[in-house]
DNA sequence: ACATTAATCTACCAAGTCGATAGACAAACA
DNA sequence: TGTTTGTCTATCGACTTGGTAGATTAATGT
């Protein structure tokens, strides 16, 4: 399971990709708009910008933007700025490999070799979905919902 | 990453399932050769019992042992029992369902429908991949090993 | 120059989880 | 009855999670 933290901060990553275009957003406006503690989200977009992923501009007229167009951001890479690296043991990540300590032999682990499977599966799915795509398949989805919506009127 | 707690659980299954013909199998044993805590182990496995993976006898040439063939037990059925269900976020999970509470509508929500993919590509494998699976597979990569110690002898 | 705005930094806190241990208890067996 | 072995309950320190408070720094407008 994600954490809140996690999930606060791919909220805001999809909500300023919405506003791509639109300038600096204001902390304040992101944590009412997606109810997100506000002191909370300063934390979570500060480490978001500390790792390239945000740029921020103090003052009036300032506020958190994207670094990079949302077709250049992927969830992969907010997930590990956030909750860590993918890889359900250390030993099979690929951002931040590590020696499992309770492993001897790592090439003739069991748990390893199935665990290396799940994890490019996750990365497959996550390094291969933007923010522009997860917007695309929001807009999809309420178009859908506004079909059947349609359908009952 | 899983915890501590789900490593130690599955290195014993796989003992187990190594042992399967073999009768009941003391914790102190599995301990030793696994160099798990005795006490936590002990928890584990209980635990395990519980939820119909293991069984044990008391007494005098008593121990645990597997409650169905290799088999017949996956590492997804495992997973759940120690660490929880495998999704990433609880709206998508199918053997725990519960509603985000951050999410009011969970038919339009970006990180469901990109988590959901995330979950069915970790259920595939988990529930696919059996307990006599992953001793095929240690088998063949200590197939592999070995050839490669003869290649240089 | 100065007030205002808004991000940044540091510290802190309560509650919960993780990994592990201790010791009493209960069943099986010889 | 005594020994063996699993079962249960309680407890522990360290760490993580989710969140708050307040001071500080940088940019902007007047």
């Amino acid at each position: 399971m994600i954490s809140k933290k996690t999930k606060y901060a791919l909220k805001a990553l999809i909500y300023l990709s919405r506003e791509y275009d639109k300038g600096p957003i204001l902390i304040s406006d992101l944590a009412r708009d997606e109810r997100i503690p506000k002191k909370f989200l300063e934390l979570i977009l500060l480490t978001l910008k500390n790792n390239g992923i945000l740029q921020s501009k103090k003052g009036k007229g300032g506020g958190y933007y994207l670094g990079r167009h949302p077709r250049d951001i992927t969830m992969g890479q907010a997930i590990r700025v956030v909750e860590g690296p993918l890889a359900p043991v250390p030993c099979v990540s690929e951002s931040a490999y590590a020696k499992c300590d309770e492993c001897d032999d790592e090439q003739t682990c069991g748990i390893r070799l199935v665990m290396k499977d799940v994890r490019d599966a996750m990365a497959k799915i996550l390094d291969g979905t933007t923010l522009a795509d997860v917007l695309e398949r929001i807009d999809k989805a309420e178009q859908k919902q506004k079909g059947v919506l349609n359908f009952y009127i």
